[in-house]
DNA sequence: TATTATTCCTACTTGTATAGTAGGAATGGT
DNA sequence: ACCATTCCTACTATACAAGTAGGAATAATA
């Protein structure tokens, strides 16, 4: 399960989104998540063209989440950053076997991802427990 | 959950050797698992420094299994090709919460892993359901 | 209307890892 | 002596990740 910075900065930048009540500045959400500058800038245009985010030019611009934490999964974040993989490469027939296990370990993953929220995240800063009950429903 | 080519084809090859009773050449390993040939030679070298197979020079030597393939589950090998990973960066404060998810991913994958063996994927490819109980207990 | 702060956009640079390849030395059977 | 094999170091080429650069478009304010 491999996570790139780009991927661990536009959750960071969401989750300061979904913490946040009104617009907030690329340079706030940059500072509070330890994002540089213009990397975040290109990653906050990135989930904007993909729906998760809305924003607003000029002096007091900003950006702001395009629906509530509750509705969006870290799985929908992580697909726009990560993009769609491309189609592993023909399989050594002599190995098929293996391909079912990385389906599974791929479904699981996805599963848990898809499953909670931003708001759930935000949640766990305040109540440790909240998170550790996702897994069980 | 990234799987490089490497790591697929040491796979491969160690299925090959599990299937096999008797020595086996590099050649046919490649042959059969569709590896490069002279990577084939690097991976084998890595797997055999790792104390996975065991090996035989000169004309009639080959490559065997250290341990019987019950007692090599999928993440030894793994371990021996994606190398140990380097203590991800410093993590932004602010998204904390995130590292409680990722090691919940990399427990169930380190799981999954360590307890599927070499044999019971070789099994899998003649009972198909063998694979299918690994999960449950 | 000029100024200024912000988002927006394309393209570039640089570092690192992956996937292999090259050339040959060492070993062991015949 | 010969030959087939494993063994070993080092090299190359490509792709991707991480981040930077330069500036255009927009919008509030004076």
């Amino acid at each position: 399960m491999r996570i790139s910075a780009r991927t661990q900065y536009a959750l960071g930048a969401m989750l300061a989104l979904a913490g946040a009540d009104r617009p907030v500045h690329a340079e706030w959400i940059a500072g509070s998540q330890e994002i540089p500058r213009r990397f975040c800038d290109n990653i906050l245009l990135q989930l904007r063209r993909a729906g998760l985010i809305r924003s607003q030019r000029g002096p007091d611009g900003g950006y702001w989440l395009a629906r509530p934490a509750g509705d969006i999964a870290l799985a929908d974040v992580i697909r726009v950053t990560e993009g769609v993989e491309p189609a592993a490469r023909p399989f050594p027939a002599a190995a098929a076997p293996l391909a079912e296990i990385w389906d599974r370990l791929r479904s699981h993953e996805d599963a848990l991802l898809s499953e909670i929220t931003l708001a759930d995240v935000v949640a766990s800063g305040t109540h440790p427990s909240a998170l550790a009950q996702q897994e069980t429903h």
